[in-house]
DNA sequence: ACCTGAACACCGTTCAAGT
DNA sequence: ACCTGAACACCGTTCAAGT
């Protein structure tokens, strides 16, 4: 006698974790932190707010999930096979200006990703580096150091570049926000702020993409010179 | 024999915005982020939720300043009068050890940095940096990308470092911990995670703050060797 | 002015009960 | 197995009422 086959047919709309994750990187976008709660997934994914519990463990993996996503699409691991880069320092440069323009159109992300130790997220772009840092020619003992210290001053500018971001959206508001800003520098103390007084005149025009690419350059100077 | 106070319970010193601060970083101190509530800030300063509000506007507000006061606390502004530091790169390593071991000890300052975009401990931090850029004789177009690259990466390796710190609090627990990340890295896909795979042998031997401090010394590398 | 603490409008998470 | 949604134990914030 035949065995009854387990009802292998689902609904189409069927949760899932991909689909739970999608929707909450949708809520993020919208809104921001604040906007993702299991309430709002949940009326989002026409469900209850227990149902989301089967897929995902608690909001900490739900948010560690969207931030992977997010990454995952940005990081490339599997780039042309066999042919190496021609210019590591380039495939560098790439990788970095795909992080920081992910996390400005994705702001949630650059907090998100220093919350969790040793995240998925954040091996991806140890890994995205490091065989360009191999490609460098740095000595094995220096990789290390040297892949973790260009991952982390990209996390840093992300993090803070996406507290700007949070806070301004349209061109026009970021250069009123840095205007006022800078106009909150130049009234410090000349005594105790001389520098940061002096940077606000130039402050408010800075482009802080060029600015992160200008640093990036700096330390990719700092390898060549080193190693 | 003197009367005892009629009401043991109740408070000597009047309530003030600098008792909520220190108390606030007391709790987070002890507790993490989690344990910051208004219920538990008021229980332990003897009064009621509400009263907090009147010298403090919000939980973000509470926030910033107490991230303000950790880093204010490290970062002197006023250093000894007239003569300049002797050796800039000396004194731009101390400023960077000086925010490690802080956000090591207080492990949610990391992330709280990443709050609130030109916070004023930000600006302290780039101030301290930026003399220092100052001193080295960086051209003064570059000296605003040049500090903030800087900080940029000491913050970045502070929220990573503070994931890390709140996770594990002995130095067994942590030893523990990265052999365990360890462990998990030599069994990712040889094709997809080459580096890691290689990285993940010498990884639970490393010393965070060692490694802060080589990222640091590419970086002036880099300054030196492109200005 | 400063403080009190109950009340309000939320949360994340659990779980008995359903399919 | 997967989903529902009420219930629980919290939150941040407000505000009439007190000193």
């Amino acid at each position: 006698m035949a065995t009854t086959p387990p009802r292998a047919e689902r609904r189409t709309d069927a949760l899932s974790r991909d689909r739970i994750v999608a929707a909450a990187v949708e809520l993020l976008d919208a809104g921001g932190e604040a906007a993702l709660t299991f309430r709002a997934l949940a009326t989002r994914l026409a469900t209850g707010s227990g149902a989301i519990y089967w897929h995902v463990a608690n909001k900490d993996e739900l948010l560690a999930a969207t931030t992977d996503h997010v990454i995952a699409g940005v990081v490339d691991l599997r780039p042309a096979a066999g042919a190496p880069a021609p210019d590591p320092r380039a495939a560098i440069r790439a990788i970095g200006l795909g992080l920081f323009d992910a996390i400005d159109a994705h702001p949630w992300v650059g907090t998100q990703l220093t919350r969790e130790p040793w995240q998925r997220a954040m091996v991806q772009v140890i890994e995205g580096i490091g065989r360009q840092v191999w490609a460098l020619g740095v000595p094995e003992r220096a990789q290390f150091d040297v892949a973790m210290a260009i991952g982390s001053y990209i996390l840093g500018v992300a993090g803070q570049n996406a507290a700007n971001a949070r806070r301004v959206t349209s061109p026009a508001g970021r250069t009123a926000y840095l205007e006022m800003v800078a106009a909150r520098w130049a009234e410090l103390d000349p005594a105790e702020y001389p520098f940061v007084r002096q940077v606000a005149a130039v402050m408010p025009a800075h482009d802080d993409r060029e600015q992160f690419l200008a640093g990036l350059d700096i330390f990719l100077a700092g390898v060549a010179a080193r190693h």
